[in-house]
DNA sequence: CTACTTGCAAAATATTTGCGTTATT
DNA sequence: AATAACGCAAATATTTTGCAAGTAG
């Protein structure tokens, strides 16, 4: 049986209260804020851990490490080519791709991610007003 | 000025000739088969250099190390979750999502890709007979 | 009490880098 | 020749793991 303890709550809370969809590392930063002894190893199970139970996902993004966030509804992601953040995208989720995937190939899709890149507004105020 | 050397045409002719998504690893074994002194720093410097030349892209999948593969026109991936394959999809690419999404959010979106998992065919029907 | 978890440290992986030498242009 | 690229080995990440001690249930 899974047990509670206080440095899974605090990875998991991290997780809840950020949209940075932070790597390991910043995980185990922000945790030793509150747990000044968690080790590393404990983050990394962890998250292994909180990832079986259906509590996190990872991402895998071009670019960059993994990184995490808790589960939420389905989204897909944004990532910025300049400042390399990560975004949530409120564009609505393809509810028949994966069927319509399913029927072609024969294959059973039991789920499908979507990264975007690109410039961010940010970047993009920063980048035009280097032109002038 | 780049140059043409025989380490760097054989990891480009690795990924050219084959469709299976190789890890940066498999990638170094099979050229040494060619090239027996060859080092890993070499693919790893070769790679960095075709991704950045375009002739090659990175894929990072779930559950996996960064796959490679040449490039090609536009496509999508599925990953079977059993033996963890990776297929090249026929699925016609989606050109109308990047603005789309570009408009409503405001972002300049340059790409995107999808990753499709579940399971292949292959796998679906091992699966199956074990049940009975 | 039981056994899941932790902290710590060492080990295992993966990737990058410095440097003297080789080889492409 | 000039210098990009190589091989080799050492240096850096990054992630996993063994184990004795701690603690949730």
């Amino acid at each position: 049986m899974l047990r509670q303890t206080k440095q899974r709550e605090a990875i998991l809370r991290v997780l809840k209260n950020t949209r940075t969809h932070p790597t390991a590392d910043s995980i185990y930063q922000k945790v030793k804020g509150e747990l000044p002894h968690i080790s590393k190893g404990t983050v990394y199970r962890n998250l292994k851990v909180l990832q079986d139970t259906d509590q996190i996902s990872e991402l895998k993004i071009q670019g960059s490490l993994s990184r995490y966030e808790a589960k939420q509804e389905a989204h897909y992601h944004f990532r910025c080519e300049k400042c390399d953040r990560v975004i949530d995208l409120d564009e609505p989720v393809n509810q028949q791709l994966n069927d319509q995937v399913g029927r072609r190939t024969g294959f059973q899709i039991l789920y499908h991610k979507i990264e975007f890149g690109g410039l961010c507004r940010d970047c993009m105020l920063k980048w035009s007003k280097k032109q002038f």
